[in-house]
DNA sequence: GATAGAATGCCAATAAGTTTACAATTGAGG
DNA sequence: CCTCAATTGTAAACTTATTGGCATTCTATC
């Protein structure tokens, strides 16, 4: 999930048709959050589709040594609860409202009668589901394989498509880059220094310039390029792809040789 | 994904009631693929659902400097493709056949075909994703907040759920662990030496015993538990949840305050 | 234009994971 | 029973990221 979801994913929001938008809404009971006020917790198991309909909701995790989380922002028309709501299962997360918020709440019941009457709906629930599994399976390939400066100039790319319709720059502070990195100010900072002396981007006060974004591009596919071909090296780890590789219960193995 | 799907999730094989699974068999297509045959690579735009009927399928990328990451093995009854079909994506990672192996291939239309008779269908195919979708959020999660022996140990309580039937040891080589976890060999060992340190697994050779499986769940709870209070500390990074916090396209800040 | 609050830059100490290398142990096959 | 390959245990040097702190720069606002 996490942060690139926003920049990667249509929200199920954006792909509705107005109708179904409308059907939901009515089908839902609107609830209304004051500023900080608890929408869920993790480990909560109520079933039910959610859409926010005006504030915000913050979504993460707090450690019990205090530490905090933060995975994502949802704005007015975005969704959340498919989880709870097609696999009965409890919540990943605390939901925050940030701000006075309205969140229409559907039930299983209600959203069980709509889909009856628009089984449109549930291809469109399918493609939402599946492009956010897509970008979290592109994440976890990312956070094993890439070092931290390319991870940073995959976010800085996709934020500036939206961002820079004009050629501006990304707003977006550096300590917001870490957290959507999931890494400390520091290593964003540095991670950011390594992209500015290469030229590509522009750290500046609050903001990013990506003067080039095809460039920009190019580099990132030349640090990350994948090749076809299902090479081995090294000796220690090699293994799987040569043997038979008991399949059984025995085992997922993933494979790490470099 | 990741490994760990195997464990956490039931894959659409077992969801399929066996009507709508002879269903999309009798839709598809066998295909065969020799011994470490490429059934895809990463980027192919080929719309389409795959089942496994016999053999095996390794997913994994493969990097131009020699490097090899597998992500997951899937058996006899295990799907994939489903990305392709739902919203056009790229296929994310290689596909490489184990042993002579045969896959049903359902394009598009087969697919669509079967949909519009078994509208049940996409219940099942949502209840899957969605499932998955929710492992892997976990496990984004995991990766950023807890260190590797609890992620470790984790991973073994769920190895050992199928392998402990009698109470024997997880058939499980250290180098295989590393993979799973997607770390090295030397870290994986090391995190193992802590378990065993505190007599939560014995390691042994080519299998790793889980003596107590309650206490094990016991320890891993006491150091990934998460209290419910979004509580904000420090100076520094604290910062969302308390101002107004922009949302527009602005950002995705996740917070890391710890 | 002065100033307080934010944001950035940087440093040192520490922690975690990787790589490389080598020794010790295990177990399966001859 | 013996041998050899696979597996495990460890160690040292290195890399990357974190924590905590502090100085500097920027900018909105009064």
């Amino acid at each position: 999930m996490s942060d690139l979801f926003e920049f990667t994913m249509p929200a199920l929001g954006d792909l509705l048709t107005p109708r179904l938008a409308g059907l939901l809404r009515a089908g839902g009971v609107p609830v209304r959050y004051p500023d900080q006020t608890l929408i869920h917790a993790r480990g909560d198991i109520k079933p039910g589709l959610s859409m926010v309909r005006s504030g915000a909701v913050r979504f993460g995790n707090a450690g019990s040594d205090g530490s905090y989380v933060v995975i994502t922002l949802m704005g007015p028309g975005q969704c959340f609860g498919e989880f709870s709501l097609f696999a009965d299962l409890p919540r990943t997360h605390d939901a925050v409202a940030i701000g006075e918020t309205v969140v229409d709440q559907i039930n299983r019941a209600a959203f069980d009668a709509i889909l009856a009457v628009e089984p449109e709906l549930s291809r469109i629930m399918l493609t939402a589901v599946t492009g956010r599994l897509h970008a979290a399976t592109e994440l976890i390939d990312d956070m094993r394989r890439l070092p931290l400066p390319v991870r940073a100039a995959k976010l800085l790319w996709q934020m500036s498509r939206a961002s820079t319709r004009s050629g501006g720059p990304v707003r977006c502070t550096q300590t917001e880059l870490a957290f959507a990195l999931g890494v400390s100010r520091v290593s964003s900072g540095r991670a950011l220094a390594v992209l500015h002396k290469l030229g590509l981007v522009k750290p500046g006060y609050g903001q990013i310039g990506v003067p080039d974004r095809d460039r920009l591009q190019a580099w990132i596919s030349a640090r990350a390029k994948l090749s076809a071909l299902p090479a081995r090296r090294r000796s220690d780890e090699s293994r799987s792809g040569t043997g038979p590789l008991k399949l059984g219960r025995r085992g997922c193995s993933g494979v790490r040789d470099e």
